[in-house]
DNA sequence: CGCATATGGTTCATATATTGAACCCATGCT
DNA sequence: AGCATGGGTTCAATATATGAACCATATGCG
C-alpha cells in the first residue's frame, strides 16, 4: 500500500476508536512498525490532522479535518441540507434517525437525531455500518454499482447478532425486496432488539451517496409501523437529494473575497 | 518532503482554493510532476479526502473530512461551544466577527458571523490569515512560543496594502502593545478601509489555540470604539477559552455503545 | 478540414523516501 | 535493584515514489 494510504488509514482507524490510543496502540492496530507509526503521526500531526496530548502522549484526530470540513460544507452542504429533514423524521417517527455517507469505501454516521422517548436506539456519530447487516447498508447496496456490491458480498460476513444474515444469496434477495419495495429493512442485523429502515439517498447519476435510517426497538416495530416509516424515510431520502442535487451550486466561478483579521 | 506531507499539502492548496482545479493545475500549485499529482490525488480520492467531478474531471475537497470533524468535534466540541459567543459578538458589535484556528502552521478561519448591516466586511470560511498583517495573526503572535514567533517572522512580510506593516522590528512592537492591552489591533494591513481587533483563545499551558476577531469598516472604527470592541473581544475570547477547556471531556474512557442501521 | 495546442492520464528505469530490527531512555511495578 | 512497558530514535536494506517521455482525446483556429 502507498504510505499516504497508509496515513490516511491511521487516521482512519483512530477515527474509529473511542479512547485515545499511545503510539504502541496506533502501530499495533495499524499493523505497522513503531518508527513508522510515529513517522506517520508527526507527519499527520504537523499538518494538523492529528493532536498528541502533551501531557499524556495520546494521539487523537486533529483540527484539519474541522477546517477542510467548513470549507467543503460552504460548497456542497450535504449535512446542511440534511439535517432539517432528519430532525423533522426524528419529530415524526419518534425514533432514532441517523444519516450516513458513503466515504472511503464504508458507510459511516455522519449525524444522529435522537429519539424523544426513553427508551430509544442509541446510534453514535462515526459509527461504520457494516453493508449486509444495516437497513443503511441494504438502502446503499441495493442502488450501487456492480462493482461496489461485489466488493462488499465477496468478504465474509459477520454475523453481529443471532438474526444476521450471513449468505450471500439471502442478502441479495433481500436487495432485490429493498429496491421493489423502495426502503430497505434490517430486523435485528447488527444489534439485537432493534429494527431499522433505511432508503438511500442518490446522486442524479441514481448512484447512492448513503442512507437515511429510522432504528427503532423491536417491541414498537410491527409490520405496520415498520412501512409507515419506509414510506416516510424514502420519500424524505428523496426530497434530501432533490434538495441538496436542486440546488444552486456556487462551485466553479465564485468572485474572490477577502477578508482581514 | 515525506510523501504523505505532499499528499497533505494538496489537500490544504486545494482548500485554498476557490474554483476546482484540474489534474495539470493541481500539478503545477502544488509543484509536482503531473504523475505525482495524480498518484496522490487517487490515492486521496480512495480514501474520500478528495473527490473528482464525474464528467468536468475536476478535483474537490471530498466528505471523509466531514466524518473526521464530526467525530472530532464530538469530542472537542471548539467550535459548538465557540460558535454561539461569536453569534453574541457580532450581535453587540454590529460588525464582522470571525474566529480562525491555528492549524498545520497557519491560521485559519473556521466560523465567521456577518455584521447585520449593509456595509459590512466579508470574510470567508477557509481564509488563512497572515500573521503580520490581520489582528487575529498578531493576537496569535503575541502569546505564542518564540518557535512559532520565529517562524513567522523569519519569511519575508508581504504587503498586502499601503499599510501593512512589514518590518520586524515594527511587528514586534506591535505585539508588545497587543500583550500590554490584551489585545490586538491591525489597520488595514490586509484590506483597505477595514480595521480589525482581536484576542487570542489559549489553552490551559497558555498557548493559543486560536483567535476571534471584529472587522469594522474603517469609517465606522474611531479610537472609542475600536477599544470598546477589543474590551469585549478580549473578554469574549477567555469566556470561550474557559468553557472549551473547562468544559467537561468525554475522552478517555467512554463505554462502547453500537448502534443499527 | 487538418494542424496545433492543451489537458487528462499512463509507463518504466531511476532515484529516493520508507522500513523495521535493534537500540536508548524514562517511568512504574515487584 | 531488577524487570517490564511504552515512547521515541537510528541506519542499512529495500520497497516505493518519481518524472521524462509517452498516448489519447478534446478544443481552438486558419
Amino acid at each position: 500500500m502507498s504510505t499516504v494510504g497508509k496515513a490516511l488509514s491511521l487516521l482512519d482507524k483512530l477515527s474509529q476508536l473511542n479512547a485515545e490510543p499511545g503510539l504502541t496502540d496506533v502501530a499495533r492496530l495499524c499493523d505497522l512498525d513503531k518508527a513508522t507509526a510515529r513517522r506517520l503521526l508527526v507527519e499527520l500531526e504537523k499538518h494538523g490532522f492529528v493532536e498528541q496530548d502533551p501531557v499524556t502522549r495520546k494521539y487523537r484526530i486533529g483540527s484539519a479535518p474541522v477546517r477542510l470540513a467548513r470549507i467543503r460544507e460552504a460548497r456542497y452542504p450535504f449535512l446542511r441540507i440534511a439535517i432539517p429533514f432528519v430532525k423533522d423524521l426524528a419529530e415524526t417517527s419518534e425514533e432514532t434517525v441517523h444519516l450516513s455517507e458513503f466515504v472511503g469505501g464504508r458507510l459511516s454516521t455522519i449525524h444522529v437525531e435522537d429519539s424523544p422517548r426513553a427508551h430509544r436506539v442509541i446510534v453514535e456519530i462515526g459509527t461504520p455500518l457494516p453493508f449486509h447487516a444495516t437497513a443503511s447498508g441494504l438502502a446503499f447496496l441495493a442502488y450501487c454499482g456492480k462493482e461496489q456490491l461485489d466488493a462488499a458480498l465477496s468478504r465474509p460476513l459477520e454475523a453481529f447478532t443471532d438474526h444476521t444474515v450471513t449468505e450471500v444469496s439471502a442478502v441479495r434477495r433481500m436487495l432485490a425486496e429493498t429496491v421493489e419495495r423502495g426502503f430497505s429493512i434490517s430486523d435485528q442485523g447488527l444489534e439485537s432488539g432493534v429494527v431499522s429502515t433505511a432508503a438511500p439517498i442518490r446522486s442524479p447519476t441514481g448512484l447512492p451517496i448513503g442512507a437515511i435510517a429510522i432504528a427503532a426497538p423491536l417491541v414498537r416495530a410491527n409490520a405496520t409501523t415498520l412501512h409507515d416509516f419506509g414510506a416516510i424515510v424514502s420519500a424524505t431520502a428523496k426530497r434530501i437529494s432533490e434538495k441538496y442535487y436542486g440546488s444552486e451550486r456556487l462551485a466553479g466561478t465564485r468572485t474572490q473575497a477577502k477578508g482581514t483579521g
